[in-house]
DNA sequence: TTTTTCTCCGCAAAGGTTTGCGCAAAGCTT
DNA sequence: AAGCTTTGCGCAAACCTTTGCGGAGAAAAA
């Protein structure tokens, strides 16, 4: 289509010189002589030339592309991860290619497919809401093709991964609402599959034991991460005999939900039930009462996703599994119960 | 570093015949036997091969990537359009190398840059709010290199560009606030060098004289679309001998800010000051008032500016100008003045 | 039987880059 | 002056793919 942009066949005409000579030129080999050496660049300078990413791909084996996989975009918890992993990416060279599973194990799949077959040099991904198999991974692991997980991971023994302190956050939540005098604490839980829900569970279970309450099921609903799920587990909460006076989601998206529906009862928050989320996306501060929610250093998991695959990437290595220290904010909405 | 992947050579080699062959065998050429042709796509297929995209671009010259430069990838706005170009690029067999440009004129051009070197198609973006010259497209264009852009726009005249009806919406929203009674209505308009903030800044004129309304100059703010310079436009237009009894902000950030400043002062929101956004944020929904928006038609300005990148790749067309509909949504922030 | 026509496949070049090796001319040593 | 080491550069292969052309063998025609 467009025109081939200036090559070292380019520079090698004009100087009357052969391919191999400019090259070596602009890598400053001794065995070019000074004087040619500085004609070389500067025409190369003058022609933009710029080495062609194919060339060297395809000689080094190596696109210098990470693909990143992610079960949605349009959130600002995975948003923000890429950032983190695009600034490090950027800064050692190389480029991200995203693609969106869209919670899906199918799409999931056909997204690591479509990677590899772009010959990504490896890839950092989120596993998708439906994911609960993970044999799709074994052929990346038999190649040897860097892969790391974020938040919602599985083989640690043999995948590096980034998560946050899940359990000990969900524990913190449920004992700062037994602080504020709640007794009757309810959790909205994500799908058992994901370790972020199981091990949120866990927390929040921790949490009632260190507190001396009792766990009652009837207070552990489960949703799907979607509003409208999330909305009928509130419901079905709230309908309780005995309701809940605190509740904590999973995530904001379900804290926004139950916030919807606590309202439309005609309930108050925080006096009749106490709300918190998790994730803390950015408009937790600017809903009415703002949102006790825990904070994850969402470019910082980025970062740190990039990093661990730079690791792999260098050479194989035992794989690291790092946990990121969250921190509950308090906010309006888990004021102490009056 | 990782081993490399199986490609027409290995095929020959356990088959005992030529590259060539393999290659017309995979593509169905009728110089290759029946029998023969059947056994490589069948050892292909064991083996899981999948054509180099690097060898591929190297000859075609095209490496089936488009880059996307976004001023902030955390935003519903832009990681909703990302998610729109994507879905088309897939549909189409390209792929997306998105970076961000962090509303920094001189980081946008490094990442053109950046994505020319990488040998990117084309390029489909949205200026920062510091580009106020355009010089750094002239290689594109000179190129014929695939350019759109998006929301915010420039040289229309040799660049296809999709864009929303600003000023029919800023119009529309200023009637609507005459409508719910409002007589002093204030806009903080955004970076004067924004095809955005101009249209907008037109239709609320635009608005005020259709309702007879005179223009007041102190009435109009303006911000850099950050937070916290929104809540000093508010703090500044809140101060004013006559107050505004409506305000509306470029877009929901600068909304959400004037909310929080309106309610620090102790102002009720409607009633003492009517307050729109722009843009339409999921959050609109779930802060206290609801706040009224002008609802983007994200994922199609996304998908849009793909198909018209698709339309230049295929060869040079006259650039055309897309204008999307947005929508009103009315919501408790704006209404009727007690 | 000889010539012609197919059928089926391989060679080689091109695209851009790096790099081991070879080779010529110049400088150096005796 | 003859042999030696440098110095400075080009050749060619490799990475993977497509494709025009040529060529060997077999089948068909004369």
């Amino acid at each position: 289509m467009s025109k081939r942009p200036v090559s070292l066949k380019t520079l090698a005409q004009a100087l009357n010189v052969s391919i191999s000579t400019v090259s070596r030129a602009l890598r400053n080999h001794p065995d070019i002589g000074p004087e040619l050496t500085q004609r070389v660049q500067q025409l190369a300078q003058e022609l933009h030339y710029s080495p062609n990413p194919l060339a060297m791909g395809l000689l080094k084996n190596a696109t210098r592309i990470i693909g990143v996989i992610v079960p949605a975009l349009v959130t600002h918890f995975f948003a923000s991860i890429i950032s983190g992993i695009e600034s490090v990416a950027i800064e050692h060279g190389y480029y991200i290619v995203i693609r969106c599973s869209y919670e899906s194990f199918e799409k999931e799949q056909e997204c690591l497919a479509n990677l590899l077959q772009l010959r990504v040099e490896g890839i950092i991904m989120c596993l998708s809401q439906e994911t609960k198999t993970y044999a799709h991974f074994d052929p990346l692991l038999a190649a040897g093709t860097p892969l790391v997980f974020f938040d919602r991971v599985c083989r640690p023994a043999e995948v590096p991964t980034v998560v946050v302190d899940n359990q000990a956050a969900a524990c913190r939540i449920t004992r700062h609402f037994a602080a504020q005098g709640r007794r009757r604490i309810a959790h909205i839980a994500g799908p058992a599959a994901l370790n972020i829900s199981r091990e949120r569970v866990a927390g929040y279970r921790q949490g009632l034991a260190a507190e001396g309450l009792d766990f009652d099921p009837q207070l552990l609903a489960s949703c799907n991460m979607s509003a409208t799920s999330a909305t009928a587990a509130t419901r079905q909460l709230l309908a309780l005999p005995a309701p809940p006076d605190a509740i904590f989601g999973v995530n904001d998206t379900t804290a926004f939900a139950a916030m919807k529906e606590i309202r439309r009862q005609g309930l108050r928050i925080p006096a009749d039930v106490a709300l918190v989320g998790f994730t803390d996306e950015y408009h937790a501060t600017v809903v009415e009462p703002a949102l006790t929610s825990v904070m994850h250093p969402t470019f910082e998991i980025g970062r740190t996703a990039a990093l661990l695959f730079l690791e792999q990437a260098k050479g194989p290595v035992p794989p690291r599994q790092v946990v990121l220290a969250t921190q509950l904010v308090v906010r309006e909405s888990s004021g102490q119960k009056p």
